[in-house]
RNA sequence: GGUAUCAUGGCCGAGUGGCUAGGCAACGGUCUGCAAAACCGUGUACAGCGGUUCGACUCCGCUUGAUACCUCCA
């Protein structure tokens, strides 16, 4: 492999040379969503970045085993629900089988992923699915002496974990500081020190969620699933791990140090962390409920919205930002992704339209070779993108006969937007539910016919009549050298 | 309060110690019966104040402002 490829580990904050721990292998473990409410914008941004990522490397050669998550136990309430587990407050409130939520809203994330074409993981394990493997590691960690039970929880201890390992190294957090900007929270009194965090919460009796073990009945910790199952299907350590920033503290921190204490070893090679989505400069969260979720935006029924934008829009606005940018929501911006995404797609098509010329006015190689160094620095898809708008250039201005492309030129582009456009950044033309029709089709062909007669007898009154009367249902007419062109807005 | 990140032209958003990011919008032009598309051209953009330097938007310091995390969140 003659790429080399840099990425931005959160742990050195720098670019460093991508070396995989198993020649020609990458394992990767990414935080998916815990499943008690709709898919909205910000879960759309993990899972495209970390596709990506998943695309580039499987571009590169390497064999990627691709793990992300379903959270679907553990996660608790705010204090104020007592401890709640978040899935099993969404059942009660609406008298479901906890497990009917769960299947409910992974089916609806799914769903909506497939519909922003992002590549389905090579392993998607479920917390409830991996009690054993849970239990086991924290049996481990008491057995250490890093954990401690209380009153039927189990905590991991912190400040001993200190002693011996650094705990805060991904976040730059000092325990000192922690310890000194402590609040007054729900259950404090059971831990030793208010940043240990718990691995087994005990089950209160209103508890739906709860399974048995030595401690008590009761659920597993919320950072504990992540340490157990990349244990299981990547090692005990493995190349990249991703997520949002949001978990970098206490989320990853936590699962540093629990896979530390129990493996004896760094857990990951490589942390990457995405930034966040704003609206209106605000970070767009459940928590604030300034959140739009994806079916909102694929039909435009959200108030902020003053359209509907497709999944392939949303997929291209993102892409069009670092991942590593914050980036800020618009209805502006979101129109302008729309336009750019169109322009790109269509030159696609033009691109099959070019007659070949025997002399050469582009250098597509250089243009391939920029492509490939954006990648290769931190998936850089803003350069890439880019890049591909130079393609997009050249062939149109080909196909003004202004530029001049030989039948390699012509491969060598159709081959540059296959490969980066399609298959490493996921862009796929949208095919119009209207387009299909053969009732549309044989219309049209009639309109047009229609159309041109009229033109042909210079009747321009009924010409224009017939655009304008086509454009107020969103069909829009081309005139070109060759006859009129048609397609739906 | 602590930790971290950021501040780029009408909007979104890259990047760099001296040389055009890109998309959208706007304006002018080519083409066209008109329009659209496409192509060509146009914008004293780098929060403020100091400092380093031959030269800073890019490095350093301060100020102001914003965001994230410190509590579930992608």
């Amino acid at each position: 492999m003659n790429n080399d490829l840099y990425i931005y580990n959160t742990l050195s904050r720098k670019k460093e040379l991508f070396v995989p721990i198993n020649p020609n292998h990458a394992g990767m473990y990414v935080c998916g969503p815990t499943v008690y409410g709709d898919p909205h914008l910000g879960h759309a941004r993990p899972a495209i970045t970390f596709d990506l990522v998943f695309r580039y490397l499987q571009h590169l050669g390497y064999k990627v085993r691709y793990v992300r998550n379903i959270t679907d136990v553990g996660h608790l309430e705010s204090d104020a629900d007592e401890g709640e587990d978040k899935i099993a407050k969404k059942a009660r409130l609406e008298e479901l089988e906890p497990m009917e939520v769960v299947q409910y809203f992974s089916d609806r994330y799914h769903e909506f992923m497939g519909r922003l074409n992002v590549l389905k993981p090579s392993i998607e394990p479920r917390a409830s699915g991996h009690l054993i493997e849970q239990i086991a590691m924290i049996s481990k960690l008491v057995e250490a002496g890093i954990a401690y039970e209380s009153n039927g929880s189990v905590y991991f201890d912190v400040e001993k974990y200190n002693q011996t390992k650094k705990y805060g190294i991904l976040s730059g957090r000092v325990l000192e500081d922690l310890l000194a900007n402590t609040r007054d929270l729900e259950g404090q009194d059971e831990k030793r020190n208010s940043f240990d965090f718990a691995l087994w919460k005990k089950a209160q009796p209103e508890h739906i969620m709860r399974w048995p073990s030595a401690w008590s009945e009761g659920f597993p910790g919320w950072h504990l699933e992540c340490s157990a199952m990349s244990t299981k299907y990547l090692g005990e350590t493995f190349d990249i791990h991703g997520g949002g920033m949001d978990l970098m503290f206490p989320h990853h921190e936590a699962e540093i140090a629990q896979s530390t204490a129990c493996n004896h070893k760094p857990p990951v090679k490589y942390w990457m962390h995405n930034n966040m989505i704003t609206i209106n400069g605000q970070k767009m969260g459940k928590s604030l409920g300034n959140f739009i979720t994806l079916e909102e935006f694929f039909k435009g029924s959200h108030p902020a919205l003053t359209q509907a934008y497709s999944p392939m829009t949303i997929r291209f606005f993102i892409l069009q930002a670092h991942y590593r940018s914050q980036l800020d929501f618009g209805n502006e911006a979101l129109q302008a992704a729309q336009k750019g995404f169109d322009k790109l797609m269509k030159a696609m098509l033009t691109i099959q339209k070019i007659a070949p010329q025997s002399t050469s006015t582009a250098d597509i190689a250089s243009l391939e070779k920029l492509c490939y160094e954006a990648l290769n620095d931190d998936f850089n898809s803003p350069i890439l993108i880019a890049n591909l708008f130079e393609a997009v250039r050249i062939v149109n201005s080909a196909y003004d006969g202004k530029e001049k492309l030989t039948a390699e030129d012509i491969s060598q582009l159709k081959k540059l937007f296959s490969t980066f456009a399609i298959e490493i950044l996921g862009l796929l033309p949208e095919v119009d539910p209207a387009e299909g029709g053969k009732v549309v089709e044989g219309l049209m062909k009639l309109i047009l016919e229609i159309r041109a007669n009229a033109r042909a007898n210079k009747d321009w009154a009924t010409s224009d009549r017939i655009r304008e009367e086509l454009a107020a249902v969103n069909i829009s007419v081309k005139d070109t050298k060759d006859g009129a062109t048609w397609s739906i807005d």
